[in-house]
Formats: structure tokens, C-alpha cells, sequence
DNA sequence: CCTACCGATCGGTAGG
DNA sequence: CCTACCGATCGGTAGG
């Protein structure tokens, strides 16, 4: 009996695009050899060059099969993007929740943006810009309106975001994991994204600041120092 | 007369682990042959294979070059992490300038914890780990003296700026850079790297947020509130 | 530091 | 979807 290695109730294309988005994700696309696919799906290698006629064509079907799902979630994003802070971190949640559903889609995000910078750098203007300035004009907007830091660099800040999320994905428990012996990876991981999600709002919402101090307790608040308004 | 392509002036095995340290950054371990970095350096693969037993030799002696060049800066880490939002204004600046004075250093790390994250795991726990406590304590006493958000979660927050630091720079103008057409890539690179120290100091500082709204513009607030100590 | 060479593996093809 | 095979290149060695 030959041993398939991969799930066997889809098709040959689908489980092929499968283990190579897996094995991309985790060696790099230099590092994984079409034997190594082949292996994992089941089959010889000269079967998987009929379905895909070159290594750089299974690559680029990756790609682009990542980038359909991304697709399937924009509009959910962008119903999320309007001003408001409790919709904001819907929008920073569900974008978190598109990478953690598959880390590997952060993994080979970073890997291609290493490898090959030009292409995501376009690949990232032509999907994600536009609704990155969806985002940029609710922060002008809440800056005008007051309840938004008016030092925010929307652009930057935008960018800055999208990058924490997705490097803290791909690289979660290795860079960036200074916790304690006693965390468990689960618990860190948790608590990793609920500072990310809090750093988001906090640098952004003037309101979040301001509730939080008024929550104030516990904390010898300097009532007698500082006291005014 | 053979063409050396690297620095004449160095040694032969300081010219050795300047190119591998470039193209492992550039390529990847995997993606780099022996030949490639021989021939920038301008010998033959086997001479490389007299000063570096393996390839594998060459990888740890390129990280552990990069972490002799972390460890001199560290001591000057240690002395700007103290309270107040200048010192850490001044901590964040040189964790950045450690980066940007050669991104190879972020690329390569980077590329590391994806492909074997256990042992960068490893090395991040031995070399930024204590450094981080430090921060992490001094994140605890500014919390239990009100010039910190209570909400912060010490660990969490510094495991992600060091995240936002690392990836910033190595996959700058690409992932995350939705810059409109008219910017240059300098500029963009400088606006983000302001964004990420202003992220980094107003998810933190409650005094950040307070002296902000008092600079600004139709917002009722509290007039003057200054937190000296 | 070199030339010459090793077995293994790479991406890909022929042909069925 | 397979066996058989291609030239090229890989990391590494022998020997000087």
C-alpha cells in the first residue's frame, strides 16, 4: 500500500497546493525540494511537474491561493473600518484572526517579502493599499474631530500595524517571546495579541487613554499632587 | 590579476563572514551556495572550506558575529532603560540604530526564527531576555507611580516592540509600506520609523496622551498637567 | 590558497 | 500517474 501522506478525499491539485504552502511556509522556497512536496502529497515528483509545469508556477500558486482567502475577508475589513474605537478593534481582530487562522500565511508572507521584496512590495499596494487608506481617512477624520492623536502619521501608523500582525504571527514564540519560565506558549500567545490589539488603540484613541485614567483605582492616584483639571 | 570583489584590506576570514553574512541576509542559508560566497570574496569554494570546516560552521560564526556586535551595545541599553520618557525615547532609538545601522542584522534574524526558531528562541531568552526584565520592572514601577497605563502587560508589550523594531526594518517598503505615490522611500522610511518610536511611547506613558491633548485643538481638557516624577 | 574530483540531490524531460 | 534518465549544481574531500 502506497502511504499518502496528505488528505486524500481532495484532489491532487488542491492537496499539492496544500503541502507546499506548509512546506514553503516552514523551509523557505529555496529550502523545499519538489521531492519533499511530492513526498508529502503522496506521489512521484514528474506527477507533480504534470499539475504544475515548474517549481516557480507552484510558487506563484501559492501566492495566489493565499492571496484569494485575504480576498474573501476584505469586505468583512472594510465594513469593520468605520471611525470608533469599538469598531477598530473589530477591524484589528478580524485581520489578526485572517493570519492566526493559518500562521503559515504570515510565514510566507515574511519569507517572500525577504526573498523577493519588489514583488510583495506590489502584490502589498495592490491589495492592501487601497483599504489601507480606507483606514487613513477615518484617522484624518477622527484627528479633525478630535478623538484621535494628532501626532498619528496615518500612513505610518497604518504600516507600522499591518506589520506588527504579521510579524508577530510568523515569528510568534521566538523573537519577541521575553515571558517569564513559568507562561505557558498558549497563555503567551493570547496575551501577546491582547497587547497588540491594546498598543493599536492606545497609540491611536485619545478616548482610551482618558477612560482608562478615569478607571483609575488601586493606583494612589496623585489626587493631591498633580490634582486640577 | 583575479578580481577580489570584497575589501582588499580585511582578512581573508573577516571577508569570508562579511559576504556570508550579506547574502545568508539577502538569500537565505539555503539559498546561498558556498561558490556565491567564495566567489564574492574572490577565492575558490574549497580555500573558503579551509578557514570554515562546513557551511554550517560559517552560519553560527555569522551569528555569533552579529550577537558580539549586540552585545557592545547592550551596556548602553542598560543605561538609557531607566524611567522617564526621554530615557526610554532614547533606549528605543538605540535599539533602532542597532538595526539600521546594517538590516542585515534584522533580515538575518528574522530568517533565522523562521527557519529554526527553537534556536533563536534560545538565543533570544540567554541575550535580550535579562534586558528585557529590566524594562519590564521599570514598566511595573511607572504603573504603581501613575505615569503608566495600568493595562499594560510588561512582557507582552516589550516582546512586541522588539518584534515591531526587528521586522520593521527588515521587510521595511514592503509589507507595510502604503505610502501615497508622491513619497520617496527615504522619507517613508523616516516617517516610519517616528511612527514606530511614537506607537512605542504613547501605548505606554499616560503623560504622552496628557501632554498631547493639551497641545491640542478643539479638545476640552485638563490644562496643565505636568508629570515631573 | 589552488586544481581536480566525489556522491548526492536538484529541477525538469522523455515516453508511456 | 509512473519509471528512467538528463545536465547542473550542491557541500565537501584529496592532495598538493
Amino acid at each position: 500500500m502506497p502511504s499518502a501522506k496528505s488528505n486524500p478525499s481532495e484532489d491532487v491539485p488542491t492537496r499539492i497546493l496544500h503541502e507546499a504552502t506548509r512546506l514553503f511556509a516552514a523551509r523557505g522556497f529555496g529550502g523545499t525540494s519538489l521531492s519533499e512536496i511530492s513526498g508529502a502529497v503522496g506521489i512521484r515528483k514528474p506527477s507533480l511537474l504534470y499539475h504544475f509545469p515548474s517549481k516557480e508556477a507552484l510558487r506563484r500558486s501559492v501566492l495566489e491561493n493565499m492571496l484569494s482567502h485575504w480576498n474573501e475577508v476584505v469586505p468583512r475589513l472594510l465594513r469593520a473600518a468605520t471611525s470608533g474605537e469599538d469598531q477598530y478593534d473589530a477591524l484589528l481582530r478580524e485581520t489578526v484572526s485572517f493570519f492566526t487562522a493559518d500562521p503559515d500565511r504570515a510565514r510566507l508572507l515574511v519569507r517572500e517579502a525577504l526573498d523577493r521584496p519588489d514583488e510583495i512590495g506590489a502584490l502589498v499596494q495592490r491589495h492592501v493599499r487601497p483599504w489601507a487608506e480606507v483606514v487613513c481617512e477615518h484617522i484624518r477624520k477622527g484627528q479633525a474631530r478630535g478623538h484621535i492623536h494628532r501626532d498619528v502619521d496615518p500612513e505610518a501608523y497604518v504600516g507600522q500595524m499591518i506589520n506588527l500582525i504579521v510579524s508577530s504571527v510568523a515569528t510568534y514564540a521566538c523573537i519577541g517571546d521575553v515571558a517569564p519560565r513559568g507562561v505557558s506558549a498558549d497563555e503567551m500567545r493570547r496575551r501577546h495579541i491582547l497587547e497588540l490589539c491594546r498598543v493599536a488603540k492606545s497609540s491611536l484613541f485619545i478616548s482610551s487613554a482618558a477612560a482608562e485614567r478615569s478607571r483609575g483605582v488601586g493606583e494612589p492616584k496623585p489626587a493631591s499632587r498633580t490634582t486640577t483639571t
